[in-house]
DNA sequence: TGATATCGGTTGGTTTTACAACGGAAAGGA
DNA sequence: TCCTTTCCGTTGTAAAACCAACCGATATCA
């Protein structure tokens, strides 16, 4: 486990708590360890998740599967990287996601009660507060996409979609970290549709782009 | 503020706290109430929200106003509806929304540090629970809208969302609480494409339905 | 170097949606 | 009752997006 503390402390559940609380909290929040190999199943779609994860090691994915059986792929998470937190705070329903090992992985599990029950020790309203704000983050996360995929135009979402980032990167040359046909996914369009809107957009000096690097005029 | 008391243990923030604790709670939480007139308006987007909501009597509006001047209701927050939790908890940015009074409101403003700090009290971690549930239940909401806007074809819209919502109320026969234009604004779509697709997909019988009731085949 | 794969742009035909306009049914008020 | 408003469905045309296929540029690797 201590191995892997540098990991637990760049994620956003342990921000500003100090190596040297890390051995007590631990003991006391009671996560469980658990190793996957690549290709396996960690949840499958249907379950309810009690705990959400944290990854220390390799990768996982969340992915959608439809009735036809096309897998979508909603997400990669990396080490100190968390997932299932939604659903394990929520306490409600089911999974409508599958967790798969990309990586060989190793998965800290955490019960939401055990870290709300920390709440008394000198680091607990720290803990609290981190976890309210990764989940307060990921609304506002959705919030945007949403706002996104509301628009009906290609142009009108790829244009929210840059604004969106501009107003994150503080800059008008803009590098986002998708490919055209990720990009594509992300605003729910064709990929071919996409690349024809781009380039309607530059010849009408909207933006200026290359590649995923883009500048907004 | 004590005429307030059984709004506040309806909302979803005192859940499972017993009028008794609550003087005593609110004493320490320490929320400044403030008295709006409908018409004003409570927060103008570009805000920083320090503090989130909670509408004890009256009501308020969430709404987005584009560039072009016109402005959409997203939300329509009654007594013991909260708002603006995402942008307190995450303690980043500012508001991309603006809020409104409809009915002459009174609401009480809660700063997130001051609920997090009454955590050693007895009641203090059900107040913790229920704040992340609420948090947590947002992103679930946010998901799903999420993934009905996803579907590119106005059908595969309809589908999802009332398979979502017939997961919610258990039953085959739907009571949606939106009208054609409301149901056509959530789905992102035009109001008459809507009806159209609707008259398709009933005579192709995989639904049947009247004003807003549904049914699923 | 040649073979292969990936990526992004382009094009043309097809499908789907948007948009604007109209009409009928139902509800509510004067 | 009449008038007005709201809600929902229908229609025809225009606009937009989808889809499949192809091409050239670039990268990778044996």
């Amino acid at each position: 486990m201590e191995k892997f503390y540098p990991v637990l402390l760049k994620s956003n559940l342990f921000k500003h708590i100090s190596l040297a609380d890390m051995p007590m909290l631990l003991d006391k929040v009671e996560p469980s360890i658990r190793y996957f190999s690549a290709g396996n199943r960690i949840w499958q779609a249907g379950d309810s998740a009690k705990e959400f994860g944290l990854v220390c090691a390799g990768k996982v994915q969340i992915v959608k599967e439809n009735q036809r059986g096309n897998r979508m792929i909603l997400a990669l998470i990396e080490p100190a990287g968390i997932f299932g937190e939604a659903y394990a705070y929520a306490a409600a329903g089911t999974l409508p996601v599958s967790v798969d090992v990309v990586e060989d992985a190793t998965v800290l599990f955490f019960r939401p009660v055990k870290l709300i029950a920390q709440a008394h020790l000198p680091q607990g309203p720290q803990l609290i507060q981190n976890m309210m704000q990764i989940l307060a983050t990921k609304s506002l996360m959705l919030n945007q996409k949403i706002e996104v995929l509301s628009q009906r135009k290609i142009t009108d979402k790829v244009l929210t979609f840059l604004q969106l980032e501009q107003a994150k990167q503080h800059r008008n040359h803009l590098v986002i970290p998708y490919n055209r046909q990720e990009m594509a996914d992300f605003l729910g369009v064709e990929r071919s549709a996409l690349s024809t809107a781009l380039g309607e957009m530059k010849k009408e000096r909207l933006l200026d782009y290359h590649k995923n690097e883009f500048t907004l005029f």
